[in-house]
RNA sequence: GGGCCCUUAGCUCAGCAGGUAGAGCAACUGACUCUUAAUCAGUAGGUUGUCGGUUCGAUCCCGACAGGGCUCACCA
């Protein structure tokens, strides 16, 4: 990177304090207290009854701000928690420090130590009788009042875009309260978390093209997985009855503001399921987030309100399409009739294409988007649906269901197809769309086959896509806001 | 990958029928003992994303490239 003025005399600068022998990286420090304790300890309490304490708090943390008046200043400190003003004044921080506060710049990481009291605009403040440096900064800060808005920048320097933009740690915050009170309510149902491989001899468990890598000592071609599906499934087989699993699919697909190539999913097996006990279980998960998170069982997504009090709207695919378009329902039962309407909506279909395929295309085009408040649509056609066990009374349709909130699949899950000799079939099935030219179809998995063959137990999953919840609930409009590094491309010459 | 748009000082932004750039904050020097976008006086800071073309002359017009945003396609 390019020397300018600026560094170059923060430089300078910091190479005077080192002479003066001042330890610019220290790491010995003894930090006891943090801003939202002090704050919320005295929120109540007025200058009179401050000066009644005695007692001496320590915080640390970056300085945001700097208002100096000659003999006495005030900086603008923030710890994780939040931020607290700090009062530093010649004569009760000694000449020593003072000399030394008079060096130190917005950015840098110190430590004050004193007692709190309250100015006469009423601001909580610590009054320093010690100040430490605790870490140096070169380079400064984005500016205070307009702050850091840069996209590229924000996502290329998350650690900038989190010391000057107070929202985006809250969003990480939420995120991970999220994922926490996930845990917590599959625990409480007595469901085991697992990991289960990242890197596959063979991407299976969902439609999508797959990273592929290489292993040198195995000599054999791997791919980052796209699902953790069949792994999870073996686990029931081996009498694993509930487990979940939270972690990264990798898909090798268009990046967008609701796809990045790493995505974070949370994927369940519950033996002695149907897909119907999930679509309860799914609400019960849902609103305990919820309530936990907000207090409430509504919120705004973009301007608009969803409202997630139990029982969410369930409807087929089918019946979707037939409400959003007002269609003759036979249209959806006749391959030739169905092509024809879907081509009247200027979708690309050949003649080939099995109906399911159709509808589900007719589907996406239609009926999705207009899913705004949390809805179960069910009854998936067997085509899409190659792990999903058939319904009983229709065996063209699966038990199945995606969750759809603001147009937005969150969630899919179904019941497991179980049968080893119905699987093989549609394994085959896929085989034939595959030489066809369908790259994503899934490919024949013996071994997955061979497990089943010991006899799962009847069982029903669900992925529950995490990102995507969380941007629901922090109202986050691009998928990079709630991933803390975004894949982006390299810049090729170095630095911003 | 396609379409549209964006890229000017560390940050946030101006600018110009084409005549080589300005402001605020940050920085630097000085003043100041209750400020909170502190204030006041002064100073400095730019290969206008990169490369090429047109032109006497390009930040501005044209082309290519790079990075980014939105969107469509693929997908969750």
């Amino acid at each position: 990177m390019e020397e300018n003025e600026l560094l170059k005399k923060r430089k300078e600068k910091i190479e005077a304090l080192r002479a003066e022998g001042i330890d610019l990286y220290p790491n010995n420090v003894n930090v006891k207290n943090t801003t939202e304790e002090i704050l919320s300890r005295f929120s109540d309490a007025d200058h009179d009854q401050l000066v009644q304490i005695e007692e001496r708090f320590s915080i640390a943390g970056r300085i945001m701000a700097i208002r100096n008046f000659g003999k006495a200043a005030f900086i603008s400190l923030q710890d994780r928690k939040g931020r607290l003003q700090g009062y530093i004044h010649k004569q009760i921080v000694g000449e020593e420090a003072y000399q030394l506060f008079k060096k130190l710049d917005v950015g840098d990481i110190v430590m004050t130590e004193g007692k709190v009291f309250r100015t006469k605009t009423g601001e909580l403040t610590i009054e320093a009788d010690r100040l430490r440096l605790l870490s140096k900064a070169i380079r400064p800060l984005p500016e205070k009042w307009h702050g850091l808005t840069d996209i590229e920048t924000r996502y290329r320097q998350r650690h900038l875009d989190l010391i000057v933009n107070p929202r985006v740690k809250e969003v990480f915050q939420k995120r991970s309260r999220i994922i926490q009170l996930m845990r917590r309510f599959m625990e409480d149902r007595d469901f085991l978390e697992v990991e289960t491989p990242m890197m596959q001899p063979r991407a299976g468990g969902a439609v999508a093209r797959p990273f592929k890598t290489y292993h040198h000592a195995l000599g054999m071609d791997l791919y980052l997985r796209i699902a953790p599906e069949l792994y999870l499934k073996r686990l029931v087989t081996g009498g694993m009855e509930r487990v979940y699993e939270i972690n990264r699919n990798f898909r090798n697909e268009g990046i967008s503001s609701f796809h990045n190539p790493e995505f974070t999913m949370m994927e369940f097996y519950q033996a002695y399921a149907t897909y119907e006990d999930l679509m309860s279980l799914t609400e019960s998960l849902f609103t305990f987030i919820a309530q936990n998170l907000l207090g409430q069982l509504t919120f705004s997504y973009q301007d608009r309100q969803i409202d997630l009090t139990p029982p969410w709207r369930r409807v087929t695919v089918k019946d979707a399409i037939i409400q959003t378009c007002r269609i003759d329902p036979d249209i959806l039962e006749n391959a030739a009739r169905a092509i024809a309407y879907a081509r009247s909506l200027h979708l690309d279909v050949n003649d080939q294409e099995p109906l399911g395929k159709v509808i589900m295309a007719i589907f996406e085009e239609t009926a999705e988007a207009g899913l705004v408040q949390p809805t179960f649509v069910t009854h998936y056609p067997v085509e899409v649906s190659p792990l999903s066990r058939r319904n009983a009374v229709n065996p063209s349709l699966t038990d199945r269901f995606e969750l759809y909130i603001c147009g937005k699949e969150i969630a899919n899950a179904f019941s497991e197809l179980n049968d080893p000799v119905d699987q093989r079939d549609r394994f085959l099935m896929q085989l034939k769309d595959r030489e066809a030219g369908d790259e994503e179809a899934h490919g024949m998995d013996e071994d997955y086959i061979t497990a089943l063959e010991y006899a799962m137990p009847p069982t029903a999953g669900e992925g529950i896509g995490i990102d995507r919840l969380v941007m629901l609930l922090t109202d986050s409009a691009s998928i990079r806001d709630v991933i803390l590094f975004p894949h982006m491309r390299i810049k090729d010459e170095g630095g911003n």
